[in-house]
DNA sequence: TATGAATGAGGATTCATTCAT
DNA sequence: GATGAATGAATCCTCATTCAT
């Protein structure tokens, strides 16, 4: 593993337990067993290296969304599909969620930036617009749609991370509940 | 107005802004015009002063929750009643939102402080269970529906935040998006 | 008691405990049971304040020596009853002599104020010159042998509040080893 | 020289000369003409500097007392050496002086690094121990007997640092106060 | 006299960043 | 690229003192 990865990965960790403005570059160098110094030939400076652990951490999960299984025959089973895949990778990377849910609106990062990672999101919009214009979803502005759906899969990973549990069943039972909420 | 009002809202107002550790106490004392000195009369530290607005805040939306007209004869417009209640609390209210959206899950509050206010999420329980028992919502884990229909609540006022506008009829609409989620 | 001694005595329990600096007026206040305004009432500001310790306790002292059986027939004995009393004195108000002994030499307590307080030694001056010209003692500067003999006191009270134990033979043994240090 | 010498050095001019909480650390950074944070490169804080500093000077003193001219066979002779060895390191080194009788006692230290650094007496106890044994001093506890000695060089110093001059034969005078004191 | 809230200058400490090695 | 000592501005907090009641 190279040093800008454990860098980041340090980072992460860090952050994720202690906030931003309290994980002192000090830290992340000693967790990350590096000199100080070398942090900033990976990363110009601190907002950068958080920047660049958004920018990673966002591709992560659009990368996570691609793994659904989606074969365009039955619709509610596909848009349940995306759903649980993107439950899963939020469930499985707890710090990853946990960075991107306290990161994302804060004012840490840059509008562009923020901005330039929805691309990850396109394939959903996408998807959720196919269903609306053919008639499956409610006939909502597709960005709100996508942004309540959104919602439905962060409070389910909250839950998860909060209980450390849920059963197949119970997850399912979620997927249900965002698919009820969405359908025409 | 007292000295300690002044001063929570100053917090409030900036720390939505610019985030807990970018926000110094002597910005927070310019801000209320109060002496430095004079925070500490109030509040022992910075991490009191936090915790202190958070139970104000919680507490006001409580009471927002509370102003919901809930006659006990459509259970259906009793839940959209409640869930427009917070709706517009949280959509007046958009710092005390963002505060208690950035805070409520960081390591900054304690977790003492933070099960106490659950209290004020009490009624919704309660009322939720009794949807349950008498057949109108889905036989979730009271606890987890409570969550999940919060976060609907959390998405449209993030939605609203985002656009600064938003229709009573597209209220209406996520009202009915929450309602479908939830119903049996 | 009145305020006065009430301020008086906190600051002599709280100043030997943590040191001048490392006692705050507000602390003194809160252990004399008096509001912080009421301090300056009675002194002026907090140097004030210690220099008034200072007179006092080098008044005590000044007391306490007056009460040696001092009858000028043996003067062997007549020397060490006097030094006797002053090691029990010492013995006796531990925070006292502490106080003393870490301000006597501090640049807390203006020159004058020691110089005025020097007039407490003066009896004992008077004694040890009289047995220098009588020949009991070395024939030693007079302020050199004071100090010189009050400093054998100083030591055998230090080493009664570290040990918290000295028996009355090991006292007379420390008043001896005075004893024979200066005599002729 | 390197910043904690100088850090080292700063310090115990200053602190003897304003006391330790009257000292700023940014005075002290100036006086040694480092940055601020250096200091805390060299020591985790202000009260490990002071200790620090008094475990550098109790060494110091224990070197200088190796250095008396003790041959074993003249025990008066001896002991003499000894005493004015370390008067003149007192003598000499007038803010370790200083230094070691405010700090020595105060709650600044630790007990556990005081205790440490008392085997700088060890020496002394030692020299002490044997020459009761045989008889040559009177038979007190050996701690408390080194305990009334010490106390004698430290009186010796004040009067010298209080006068700026001691003649050689006063300086010898009191090598015999302290050996009439001390002998059998 | 007595109170204690308010003040704001001052002090300990932290931490992003640099730079000589 | 890598190191980590050094920097010094910025931050939290303290505390002597004042003053309206």
């Amino acid at each position: 593993m190279n040093k800008r990865e454990l860098i980041l990965e340090a980072t992460l960790d860090l952050i994720t337990e202690h906030g931003f403005h309290a994980t002192p570059m000090s830290m992340i160098s000693k967790k990350a067993k590096v000199a100080a110094g070398t942090i900033y030939h990976h990363f110009e400076n601190k907002e950068i290296l958080l920047e660049a652990l958004y920018t990673e951490s966002k591709g992560k999960m659009g990368r996570a969304m691609q793994l659904a299984t989606v074969n365009g025959e039955n619709y509610e089973a596909d848009y349940k599909s995306i759903w649980i895949s993107l439950f899963i990778f939020y469930a499985d990377n707890s710090k990853t969620f946990q960075f991107l849910e306290q990161y994302a609106q804060s004012p840490f990062i840059r509008k562009e930036t923020k901005e330039e990672q929805r691309k990850h999101y396109q394939p959903i919009i996408d998807f959720l617009g196919q269903g609306i214009r053919k008639g499956y979803l409610k006939s909502i502005d597709v960005e709100i749609l996508t942004e309540m759906v959104h919602g439905t899969v962060v409070s389910a990973a909250k839950i998860f991370h909060q209980q450390k549990e849920l059963s197949k069943i119970a997850i399912n039972e979620l997927a249900q509940f965002a698919w009820q909420a969405a359908k025409a």
